[in-house]
DNA sequence: GAAACACAATCGTCATACTTTTGGGTGTCC
DNA sequence: GGACACCCAAAAGTATGACGATTGTGTTTC
C-alpha cells in the first residue's frame, strides 16, 4: 500500500505537512533543505518530489525551486491524498467531499449490484447483513465497522464497475474515520441496520429500485448525520 | 499536467504500455534493461517507476526486479491511467466504466449547483446554454464539444464539491474521447441540446429536482449511446 | 530428503560531478 | 529615464560510480 523506502517516509511527513496547510500555497521547497533537514540525499528527496508532482500538489521550477501549488489542483482523488487530508485540519471539508461522493455513487452502485451480481456476492452480503445486525445488537462498534466496511466494498465491487469497486478503500476511511472520531451513536441504529439488510435484499432479489433506493437513504443519512455533527 | 523532464517522457512510454496490456500482469522490469532501451541513467527510470508505483501500477521489489501488478490494483481515479486506458485497448471498458461513473455523479453535482451556484457560474452556464444551441445548429462539432465541456465542468464546479469538480478532466476526456472516435452523430440531437438547456436553466433559477433530472436524461443517453454503439 | 548456508542478482541509497534552464541584475544604447 | 540585450548565478535535471540491504536460488551438508 505505502510507497517504500526512505521516499516513502519523506513523502509521509511532506504530503501531511502539504495537505494540512502547514506548507501553504506557493511555498517554495528546495531540494538542498529537504536533504538537510531530513537527513537523505538527492535522489530520495527527487523521487518524493517527484511523487508529489504526480500528485500535483507542487511543480519543480529551474532556478525557483519547488513551490506548492494551490489546494485546487490536487489531486483530490488519489488515496494519500484522502487520507492526508482527513488527518489534518480539513477533515471536515474532506469528510463532506466524501459524503456526497458517497451519496451519488452509492445508491447508483447498489442499483447495478442488484443487476450484476454474481451467487458469490449476493451470499457474502447476505452473511455481513446477518453480521451487521448481531454487531449492532451487541454493541459491538469494532465488529460492526469492520463488517459495515466490507458490506460496502461489496456491493461496490458487484456494482461490475471497477471505478466504483476502487472507492471501497475511501468509503472504509469514511466509515473509520466516523467511528474513530465518534461522530456515530454509541450503538448503530436499528434503523440503519434494517436498511442495509433490505439493500442486501434487494440485491439478492435482483431488484434494483429498492437498492438504490434503501441504499440512497443509508447514505443520505450518514451525510445528514455528518452535517449536523461537524464543527463550522 | 504533464510530468516534467525525460521521467515524463519514460513514462509516457511505460504508462501506456501497461495500460494497453502490452506489458501484462506479472511482467518484469529491470532498471538496467529500462536504462538501456531508453537511454536514460538509473536516475531518471528510478523516478519513473517510482510514479508508476505511486499508482500502484508497479511494484519494486528487491532481488526480482520491478513487477507489473494486476489491473485491479491500479489507481483507476489517477487521470494519467484514464488517459493511457482510454488511449488503449480497453478503451470501451474505461469509457463503459466512467459512463456509469457520469450517471452517478453529474445529476448529483446538477442538483447541489442549482443550491449553491453563485452568479458567475449561472451567468457562465446560461452563455454556454446558447453557445450550444448555436454550435449544434451549425453542426460546428469542435466548437459544439469545446463548449460541452466548459458546461459540464461549470456544472461540476458550481456543485461546490471539490471532488466533483476534479471530474471535470475525467468528463471532458470522455466527451473528447467520443467525438474523436466519431461516437457521435454528425450533428448533435437537438434534444440533448434541449436537454443542456433545460439543466441551465433549472440551476439558474433554483431548481435542484429539474436540474437532476434533465442532467440524468444527459448521461443516461450517453451511456446508452456509448453501450450501442461501442463494439464487444 | 530436509535444513542450513553461501552466493549473486537486483533494488535502494549516497556522494559527486556535470548540464540545462531561467530569473534577475547589469550595462548599454536610444 | 526607459527599454533592450546580455551575462551570471541559482536551482533543478541528468549521469555515474560505489556501496548497502534484501532475498530468491542453488549448493552443501547431514
Amino acid at each position: 500500500m505505502e510507497i517504500q523506502g526512505l521516499p516513502g517516509r519523506l513523502l509521509a511527513v511532506l504530503g501531511p505537512a502539504i495537505a494540512s496547510g502547514e506548507l501553504p500555497e506557493g511555498t517554495v521547497l528546495r531540494a538542498e533543505e529537504l536533504e538537510q533537514q531530513h537527513g537523505v540525499s538527492r535522489t530520495v528527496v527527487r523521487e518524493a518530489v517527484r511523487i508529489l508532482e504526480s500528485m500535483r500538489m507542487v511543480e519543480p521550477r529551474r532556478r525557483v525551486g519547488t513551490t506548492v501549488r494551490p489546494k485546487a489542483d490536487w489531486d483530490v482523488f488519489d488515496p494519500l491524498v484522502i487520507r492526508w487530508r482527513l488527518a489534518g485540519a480539513d477533515r471536515s471539508a474532506q469528510l463532506r467531499s466524501l459524503g456526497s461522493l458517497r451519496v451519488a455513487v452509492e445508491p447508483a452502485a447498489a442499483a447495478l449490484a442488484a443487476r450484476c451480481a454474481d451467487d458469490d456476492d449476493r451470499r457474502e452480503l447476505s452473511a455481513l447483513a446477518v453480521e451487521l445486525t448481531v454487531t449492532a445488537r451487541a454493541a459491538d462498534l469494532e465488529s460492526f465497522l469492520a463488517h459495515d466496511i466490507a458490506f460496502h466494498a461489496v456491493v461496490l465491487r458487484a456494482s461490475g464497475n471497477e471505478m466504483f469497486a476502487h472507492l471501497k478503500d475511501t468509503v472504509g476511511a469514511v466509515l473509520t474515520g466516523r467511528t474513530e472520531h465518534h461522530l456515530m451513536p454509541h450503538r448503530p441504529r436499528e434503523y440503519a441496520v434494517q436498511l442495509h439488510r433490505e439493500v442486501a435484499e434487494a440485491i439478492c432479489t435482483g431488484d434494483p429500485e429498492r437498492a438504490e433506493r434503501a441504499m440512497r437513504t443509508i447514505v443520505v443519512g450518514a451525510l445528514e448525520e455528518l452535517d449536523a455533527t461537524l464543527p463550522d
